[in-house]
DNA sequence: TGTACATCAGTGAACGCGCGTTCACTGATGTAC
DNA sequence: TGTACATCAGTGAACGCGCGTTCACTGATGTAC
């Protein structure tokens, strides 16, 4: 059986990356660490992605698509849970997917979350997102600690001023 | 006038990098270029840090002095949006901040703006303190704009379920 | 007041490093005839 | 069914880069006598 090629080495590209980045950061992420983890040349993933940042790119885009699968049939409560807990889960990721991304699909799941249209809504769907992105970043920067059920008790202790009254 | 010795080269490498890191972003601050703006050579800085880290560490220390003053003070709704101000002042040192700091006091701030020592209480601080946090967050990344008095709005649309009622 | 000397903040050359990226190449694959 | 050929995903050598850090040094400062 030859090697020569591989036959899929852009997923096998990104999935080392995926987990290059997890273990030692975005400045820790090189094409080269890369290539070598998907068992391949140093520059066989420039047949791939023209250059670093479009790795980096592709790689937000891979998360951006699995916090929406996250999300999905979320609301209320879950949908803020099922936020904080996939940004634990990947946590290089999520910063690098925030940092660089424009995480459209992802907002629009706060907004339709609360029902109305108006600018009230508006304001609480804001609200929200701030509130569990801000839990994920503080949790995972170790300034919190998920103890207790922690982000339960936050979602749980906040209520939003909105007519139609629905906590995140 | 001799330039031999600086005098207080210490603080003026701590303002140049303090510049570049707002200028080109983490990975863009280097030991080289912040002596190079300190008019000085490359290697003094490491008669006053160590290493590379050792300035960054010192760049979180003082970012988070600024911000304990920049809180002081303030309560309730002025203590978010002086948070977020801070955040949105100096992004990049900001990231800086959390990434690698313990911001001890200011997390005291959160916890005494709430009146209460209970575990809810407790909690109310956390929820606070996400909000602004991720507020700040989502808004420099330019996920939100902070058009319209967002920051205000979304101060305003929350409520904490603790027995004392003040709102951050 | 002057002089010897310790201190230490600066200098500039040099090192080794991994990186991103380019280049000319090679070999596997599939398709037209 | 076989053969010529185009395609293009891989290879490996090479480049230039700025970086962090070390080294031996130099020159300004202040202090003991």
């Amino acid at each position: 059986m030859s090697t020569y090629h591989h036959g899929d080495l852009r997923t096998a590209v990104l999935a080392a990356a995926g987990k290059l980045i997890e273990e030692e950061g975005l400045a820790g992420l090189s094409v080269r660490e890369a290539a070598r983890r998907a068992s391949v040349s140093h520059n066989a993933p420039y047949r791939h992605f023209p250059d670093r940042d479009a790795l980096l790119a592709a790689l937000a885009e891979e998360g951006f698509a699995e916090l929406e699968r996250a999300l999905e049939n979320c609301s209320g409560r879950q949908l803020g849970e099922a936020y904080v807990r996939f940004a634990l889960a990947h946590p290089q990721r999520f910063r690098l997917m925030f940092t660089r991304g424009a995480p459209r699909a992802t907002y629009e799941r706060f907004a339709t979350a609360f029902a109305g249209s108006g600018a009230e809504a508006k304001v609480a769907a804001a609200a929200a997102w701030a509130l569990v992105h801000g839990l994920a970043g503080l949790i995972l920067d170790g300034h919190l600690e998920n103890d207790a059920g922690l982000v339960k008790k936050v979602l749980g202790a906040i209520r939003f001023a909105v007519g139609n009254q629905r906590s995140a």
